[in-house]
DNA sequence: CAAAAGGAAGGGC
DNA sequence: GCCCTTCCTTTTG
């Protein structure tokens, strides 16, 4: 699959076709594009008592810009007051690895949807448009999504760089907030935009929601600030976006004290996995997943490397909000005080966070050994870092039950992760490992590898096994044919497998 | 010749 | 005990 498109205008869809982008561009306002500062890349959508997380990132590439004009509308609507939870939203619509749903729903706030939206018409002829010109906008946009399953990280994405705290004092945290005072100094800064009212109904609902501002004591914004101008009220989104995060930080605490798991995903045993999914799934009143252990067998550290993708193949309802969430706690709990930057090195004592198994912060696999650029791609993919993790400690994160880490994916000794699991990580983005290994019939589990090397140079640096070869791995691959989680093909093959019912769903 | 198949021993957890 | 990893031999295409 090649790559999907990454930005998408989801709730200007529900009233636009594709086909009217370029209609609808004509009615962007460009100017409230921002000159001087980049775009916060993160907004936090409140409707309590869930927190919702947006990044926005990278401008797709033409193809996907091609292919996600190709994609036809989401058949829901934005109900404007209930914007989360979210719908099961199809994969087509905001694919993974670089969009989310979280990004998605940003598009709703209106001043990015409409950026995004302008981006969907780079290529279609447009009187009050030129592309070179918003091309030149582009340097601003903020780097790519920290997002687990990005196939293309960006060397240049972090959280820590994603999300922007203000060293707010935390007694302050759920008092009040004069955003007026704040716009009234940004306005005297800028002119006043043209007055677009005549549009934008879905921006109006999303911002008339004060659901946010009501629980944090914060008066509401005026609407036709954010329709008159982004640019004049971006940067008061900042102490909002802090003041998310600290919710989103309690809400993560509160549940794990329920559920006695660790606020590190990565240090989840499968039964808290479980329980976490079980939870979020109540959370946002999802419907309760069937066989749930099934089809979630991961710890956490590789529930962590799944793909939106692959939630959503097994959890089509809620796979979504689901993987949503969890990228959630990711950031949340990364921007812990004793969580560490990945420009950082990670110090005794402190529990690294996010760990080094969540690849799109992985520097070191962008300066590794690695051969070439798809390799590293992959590594980024689906391996952790070989650098040991330490241990976790019991003050790095009071309110998380001690819970043996089991270091992220990976120490010395190798994850726990199982082979069919790899092989699957791998299946699960073919736009990435595809030349390497890729379905022949997705349905009845059929796959093949292509590149028998470089599955088990992968599968070897995985499990910190550099002896690690395809004689190997395959034998591996045999003893799951006595275990019933593999089976030889009908028409015997060479290099294609099969996976068993149920480890094919 | 590479891959498939499978026996056997051993390590880490 | 499980899940590989490693090494090995034999068979197959």
């Amino acid at each position: 699959m090649p790559h999907s498109p990454q930005l998408k205008p989801q709730a200007f869809q529900a009233l636009t076709p594709p086909d009217q982008y370029s209609a609808y561009a004509d009615n962007f306002d460009l100017s409230m594009l921002p000159q001087d500062a980049g775009i916060p890349t993160t907004v936090y959508q409140y409707n309590a008592p869930q927190i919702k997380i947006e990044c926005a990132w990278d401008c797709p590439t033409d193809n996907q810009q091609q292919q996600q004009q190709q994609q036809p509308a989401p058949a829901y609507a934005s109900s404007g007051h209930q914007l989360i939870p979210p719908p099961a939203y199809p994969h087509s619509v905001y694919p993974s690895p670089q969009s989310s749903p979280l990004q998605t729903e940003f598009a709703s706030f209106g001043g990015y949807g409409k950026l995004h939206g302008s981006y969907d018409c780079l290529n279609s002829p447009s009187p009050s448009l030129d592309a070179s010109s918003i091309k030149q906008e582009l340097h601003i946009l903020p780097p790519s999504p920290p997002e687990s399953n990005c196939e293309t990280p960006s060397p240049r994405s972090a959280c820590s760089e994603s999300i922007k705290t203000e060293p707010l004092d935390s007694s302050d945290i759920e008092s009040f907030i004069d955003l007026n005072a704040l716009l009234q100094q940004q306005q005297q800064q800028t002119q006043s935009q043209p007055d677009t009212k005549a549009d934008h109904q879905v921006l109006r609902e999303c911002l008339e929601d004060t659901t946010f501002q009501k629980k944090h004591n914060l008066r509401p914004l005026a609407l036709e600030s954010f329709i008159g101008g982004l640019a004049e009220v971006r940067g008061d989104f900042e102490p909002v976006i802090s003041l998310a995060l600290e919710h989103a930080k309690r809400e993560a605490d509160a549940i794990c004290m329920e559920l006695q798991i660790s606020q590190d995903p990565n240090a989840w045993t499968p039964s808290q996995v479980h329980a976490w999914l079980r939870s979020t799934l109540a959370q946002f009143k999802l419907p309760p997943a069937a066989n749930l252990e099934l089809k979630f067998s991961e710890d956490g550290a590789a529930l962590a490397l799944l793909s939106e993708e692959e939630f959503m193949r097994r959890l089509p309802e809620s796979g979504s909000t689901l993987h949503a969430q969890l990228e959630i706690w990711k950031m949340a709990y990364a921007d812990q005080p004793n969580s560490q930057s990945i420009q950082q090195q990670q110090q005794p004592g402190l529990d690294p966070w996010p760990p080094a198994s969540y690849p799109m912060l992985n520097l070191d696999d962008f300066n590794g050994d690695s051969e070439d650029e798809e390799e590293m791609e992959v590594e980024a993919e689906v391996a952790p870092t070989p650098t040991p993790i330490t241990a976790v400690t019991a003050a790095a994160t009071p309110t998380s039950t001690p819970v043996k880490r089991t270091s992220g994916g990976r120490t010395g000794g190798g994850s726990h992760i199982h082979l069919w699991q790899f092989l699957k990580e791998l299946l699960a983005s073919p736009q990435v490992n595809g030349t390497a290994i890729r379905w022949i019939d997705r349905t009845k589990g059929i796959f093949k590898i292509e590149d028998s090397v470089r599955v088990a140079k992968l599968w070897g640096r995985r499990k910190n096994r550099p002896a690690m070869n395809y004689d190997k791995l395959s034998r591996s691959i045999r003893q799951y044919y006595k275990k019933g989680i593999m089976k030889k093909t009908e028409r015997s093959q060479r290099l294609v497998y099969q996976f068993c019912h149920p480890y094919n769903q």
